[in-house]
DNA sequence: GTCAGTGCAAACCCTTTGCAGAAAG
DNA sequence: CTTTCTGCAAAGGGTTTGCACTGAC
């Protein structure tokens, strides 16, 4: 039982503490969600999360992962990533960064924002306040005969 | 007749003629749908299309809106713009620009290329070519309360 | 014990599809 | 006349919701 709590801490560090700072209680789904994202720390369509917190004996039903993936993105846990009409991805790294989305594979990378400046930012439209800036670069595999 | 075809002109030139030159062959439909897009020259989402090509005598079923808008995009004669899980918006302006988006209002603008720069592109992931870059400064209301 | 969280299934909404009838060349 | 397009209604797929049960504190 330790070691368990000692490997996962390992790859996780304080997921439940992760969770307070951001206003959400701490619950059994919401932790095994949250190692998902934050063990691997890759981009995850809710369906991805679904899968990844089912493969072992606990379950949590499909309603609690896209509750809870909607609830950590409004407490700004991970960011949501809109590149695909179809569906959500959800981000565990919140820092100011930006995408390749690869349009025949669905994978989605991340930017650094230093490998990308933006400047000369225009002005924001009148009696509006900036909220986030997305930068997605869409990239198709080289062999895509289509 | 004849007058009815120049006040046409003026608000939209030659419809058919760049349905033709994309490969698309002209419809009743087609020019209908076309038409609004180019005359008003906004974004619209399926929906407002649906309701803007239906709002005289003439009507275009729901399904002839969605496709023919997957059509136009796929020719690009016009550009599939995804800020919105929801919906997506289709933008007539097909030439290199980028997006404020309105989170509160739903509202689209175009930012000019020349508004905005992006320096220093990052080397694209191996295998891929490069498809389009959007870039979507999203906004809210400076009243939300929220 | 009280209040928030969870699970299930059904509801939702935008979008796509199947197929018969209509229109274009 | 042949091929493509259109319309309708039904299906599809990701996401949300209603409500009773469970678990957290």
């Amino acid at each position: 039982m330790e070691s368990l709590k000692e490997n996962q801490m390992t790859q996780n560090p304080d997921v439940a503490g992760m969770l307070r700072a951001h206003g959400i209680l701490p619950t059994q789904q919401r932790l095994m969600i949250a190692r998902v994202l934050f063990s691997r720390r890759q981009h995850y369509s809710a369906d991805q999360v679904m899968n990844s917190v089912n493969d072992g004996r606990d379950r949590v039903s499909k309603a609690t992962v896209y509750n809870t993936l909607g609830l950590f993105a409004r407490n700004g846990l991970v960011r949501e990533v809109i590149v695909d009409p179809t569906r959500v991805f959800y981000d565990p790294n919140t820092s100011d960064h930006h995408h390749f989305y690869n349009i025949d594979t669905g994978e989605l990378l991340d930017i650094d924002t230093s490998d990308l400046r933006i400047s000369d930012l225009p002005e924001l439209p009148e009696g509006t306040v900036a909220a986030g800036v997305d930068v997605i670069i869409r990239v198709r595999a080289e062999t895509a005969t289509n």
